[in-house]
DNA sequence: GTCTATATCATGATAGAC
DNA sequence: GTCTATCATGATATAGAC
């Protein structure tokens, strides 16, 4: 084992989690290296060995978000049963990676905010918009089953676009107020979810 | 007019809203008294002639949000009607002024989801508390709607708290992806509204 | 009321020792 | 790989002229 990249990635990954959750905690401008590197107990150092900028941070944060989401929720898209049922799958399976990996979905929903876009380079900008292309692309993986669901009959004759996007924004936006508590089970987290998401698909109404 | 208070308030007013811009575009953080002179042809002294610092500008912000939302939502939940009609004509009316005053709004999203409690003193947090109430007061009137709504069999005998939490949250979404679109007439922006809080109410099923 | 300094400090980033 | 300086910059906030 050569120069053991073990180790290596093991600083880098502790360093990638430790800005995730000062990111959520702070924001992009409000998390300082200083923090990250006091989080991981080294120093700036340590910190600029691993990545490029703060930027860089951000970026490997906002590109692992995505994967963990990605990888989590597609099955489903392709999977059997109507439009409905699958984009039920889907949406508790967001759920579930939202409050499982919250802090590194706050990144992703970060940047898909805007918040961080303020004075980038021209080689940061570009990668920025590679991964805005990831979530575009996520975002028409739901569009295609609400898509069937309505071919079905399954659900209703929405406006696409917007039901869409109302439906991931309302998603996302759990990580507004959830926050993990001790003693909580997958069984607990699974509940929510279903809860959350029968909200959403079903609506609060009676009669609809 | 003894030393015009009118102009005084121009400035303050002035400088309030290029804040409630500035805040959305870049955060608190990352917005500097800089950009708020210069957003408002002026410098730096003038900003803090009319404000003892940056966080209490934001503070400034937040509360008049706080007061709009409140003066344009709180007519229709005393109204008459069903806990549902009464939820809808609110929830259309706190779109409605997300749309509107969507910097203000912002400010007020921002502080709820907490990115701007870094290192204050003792006496900025007592007031960021206060207007922590107001918003949870805020809150409280929906559920109180929510309740009826239930009760009077309009709504579904749905778990309250998580209910109008996921409601407010996903009202409050909105301020991620919508954005003023020029020739936009108040119609359009209440045709919209109404699309949203469809969505929400009715939810996205045809047989729940 | 508004502007022009200026003090003070924190932060992103680099260089080089170990 | 990790740490210890250190630099350069830019930001909050203040003092005082006009």
């Amino acid at each position: 084992m050569e120069t053991s990249p073990q180790v290596v990635a093991d600083a880098r990954v502790r360093i990638l989690d430790a800005a995730a959750e000062a990111f959520m905690r702070s924001g992009f401008s409000g998390t300082t290296i200083d923090d990250l590197a006091r989080d991981v107990h080294a120093t700036k150092g340590l910190v600029y060995y691993h990545f490029k900028s703060k930027f860089d941070i951000f970026l490997a944060v906002y590109g692992e978000g995505m994967r963990r989401a990605r990888a989590r929720v597609e099955p489903f898209a392709a999977g059997p049963g109507t439009g409905r049922s699958r984009i039920e799958a889907m949406s508790v399976a967001h759920l579930l990676n939202v409050m499982e990996d919250l802090a590194y979905h706050h990144a992703v929903h970060q940047a898909v905010r805007g918040e961080v876009s303020a004075g980038l380079k021209a080689r940061q900008l570009e990668a920025l918009n590679d991964l805005g292309r990831l979530r575009a692309d996520y975002e028409e993986m739901f569009r295609a089953v609400v898509a069937e669901g309505i071919a079905d009959g399954s659900l209703r004759r929405v406006n696409l676009r917007l039901a869409v996007r109302t439906l991931l924004s309302n998603l996302n936006a759990v990580d507004n107020w959830y926050r993990r508590i001790d003693g909580q089970t997958a069984d607990d987290l699974h509940h929510l979810a279903v809860e959350i998401v029968d909200l959403l698909i079903g609506g609060l109404a009676t009669n609809p």
